[in-house]
DNA sequence: CTGTTAGCGCCTTCAA
DNA sequence: TTGAAGGCGCTAACAG
């Protein structure tokens, strides 16, 4: 391995000299940077990061951290594009990212441990938020850097965060229903527990409200995220006296199942029910009826994570942000209009 | 930042007798193996992994390369789940996984870079394989270890792969359609660039060469992975004078798009036309029919490889390995049998 | 069984 | 503008 005492020796000058180059140190003359820069250049000289770590005491890597219930989850579509824009910042400020390998709530927490304690990562992104979540609690403790995408369940004006505006998402979509004449609108959304479902739900009684229209409680179903996720909720929704003409449904995911059991009972979308959802994940695309379904923008809830991530680490000073990431409605042709 | 010297100190022993009680070396005798353990917990000990891998030459760290057009690719569910078992084994073994961030040829070459001269990581997890790829020239120069996903393109007896059997996939799963009656089989694959496509079209070919059936050019289409993925395929199987009664798909994905455009011209699956694909991602089992689909034990395929990758990095002369991880077929609603 | 010493590769004072 | 020296936190001979 070549190290800068080699490349000191061949060029004539002292390891010092050829540390400042590596950084661009403006008090080295561009003659002997030159010079250094060859022989870096001749011998294949790199840089071992290890060493710079342990005197920078840092990493220049962000961990990544996926909800605990990963074997499913990661298989929503949302995960892999996150990453993706969490890359994009990492790779073009030469941070690396680094994928918890956890499975389970202990696990993760142990993870978490190695990573903050051994200066692995400057900072953590959680694609997840729980309430009593042990993981947060820590790293409050510690004062180690982190930011949530999605929704605090606590200090929500301390901790940074990167989000959509669910609300006003599921407001929107709800009144887009409306407007096109709907007046039984449905609702199946994933576990309560989780704020984008609660949000998006809110929005869409909010919009029920603002047009008049009832608030009803069995119009209203929560499921599992995949495999049979809403088929069950179908279900249900078939069968109440006064069905529905259109369904919210708070996750593409879910759509999936939705239709699917929608046609298995002979119901057309959009002719007789009419589907929206959210996340507009490529199989929203690819559906039959393609789904219409409100954007929001995953990718960039990925960059901007690692953005502010990457500010708060480098200057621990950095205030609080929240980020919210907008949205928009995909038209697509899941939507019928309704005559009343 | 408690250190190793702050241990000693408190103990009253010397920082060589503390890294050897890390190290739990048997010639520490208990009792102050157990002082020791009792500061460390006391002070909150925690090892710098920087300082650790700078003696070391090692990171403890396995990296992991997507596919180029990572943008799309990133989107079959096959990437989470192979991600999911190489975790497994990291987790377990203590390793970190770091993901490659970047986007395209280029900064995936600069990435690998990075990662190799600076020691980021100890070993390579190839989730792809190309002909003329410059990165694994690039590691095959440096000797530095990896493993790849999938058929190699080059070197076949001498890089560590982990594959499925895919030319006895097809067959076999072929000759499951055929069993069922069917005598006119179409076959939809992805690029033909790739050895998995390549492989299953083989199996497929030599089952109906076994069974006596003709291998009919314009039966056998190739389409773009995602988006409209398969739409245009099926398009021209339904245009064939003699249309096919069992397609046989090259991946889940791609059927989701087969499904979606057959029931688009009213064409009933299975009765009119049984689908049969691979990979049994979750996706298969939402679909209308469930898909009846080859299981390649996605997880399995990232957890060997990840086994052997770091039996590899800390063994250099380990030899090279081909593991074959077994498949089996799932039998689902796509597929139904026909009277001859 | 334990302590002393040296060194991993790099950066950063302090001096010149 | 450059060099010498010391140290980041840990491990690994070499002694004893």
């Amino acid at each position: 391995m070549v190290t800068i005492k080699d490349i000191a020796k061949a060029t004539g000058v002292s390891p010092s000299t050829v540390s400042r180059v590596l950084a661009d140190n403006p008090r080295i003359s561009e003659d002997t940077k030159k010079k250094v820069r060859k022989t870096m250049r001749e011998l294949g000289y790199h840089p071992n990061i290890h060493a710079r770590n342990l005197v920078a005491k840092s990493s220049k890597a962000i961990g990544v951290i996926l909800p605990s219930s990963a074997d499913k989850a990661l298989q929503n579509p949302f995960f892999p594009e996150v990453l993706r824009g969490i890359g994009s910042v990492t790779h073009e400020r030469e941070y690396a990212m680094v994928l918890s390998s956890a499975q389970n709530g202990e696990e993760i927490m142990s993870e978490v441990r190695r990573m903050v304690f051994g200066r692995y990562v400057d900072g953590l992104i959680l694609l997840y938020s729980r309430i009593n979540d042990p993981v947060t609690e820590f790293l409050n403790e510690q004062d180690f850097p982190y930011v949530i995408v999605g929704k605090p369940y606590e200090n929500i004006n301390t901790v940074t965060h990167v989000d959509n505006d669910n609300f006003t998402a599921g407001k929107e979509i709800t009144k887009y229903l409306i407007d096109q004449g709907h007046e039984y609108i449905a609702f199946i959304g994933g576990s309560r527990e989780l704020f984008v479902t609660v949000d998006r739900e809110a929005g869409y009684e909010a919009a029920l409200k603002e047009a008049g229209l009832p608030n009803i409680e069995e119009q209203k179903l929560h499921t599992e995220f995949l495999k049979s996720g809403g088929r069950e909720a179908v279900e249900s929704i078939l069968a109440l006296e006064k069905r529905p003409t259109a369904i919210v449904v708070s996750d593409d995911l879910i759509s999936l199942g939705v239709l699917s059991r929608l046609e298995q009972s002979g119901v057309n979308v959009p002719e007789d029910i009419s589907v929206v959802s959210f996340n507009n994940v490529y199989l929203s695309e690819i559906t039959r009826p393609a789904l219409t379904t409100i954007d929001i923008h995953i990718y960039e809830l990925g960059a901007q994570s690692a953005k502010a991530l990457i500010e708060k680490a480098e200057n621990k000073s950095e205030p609080a942000k929240r980020i919210i990431i907008p949205h928009d409605i995909i038209y697509r042709d899941s939507v019928s209009k309704r005559e009343s």
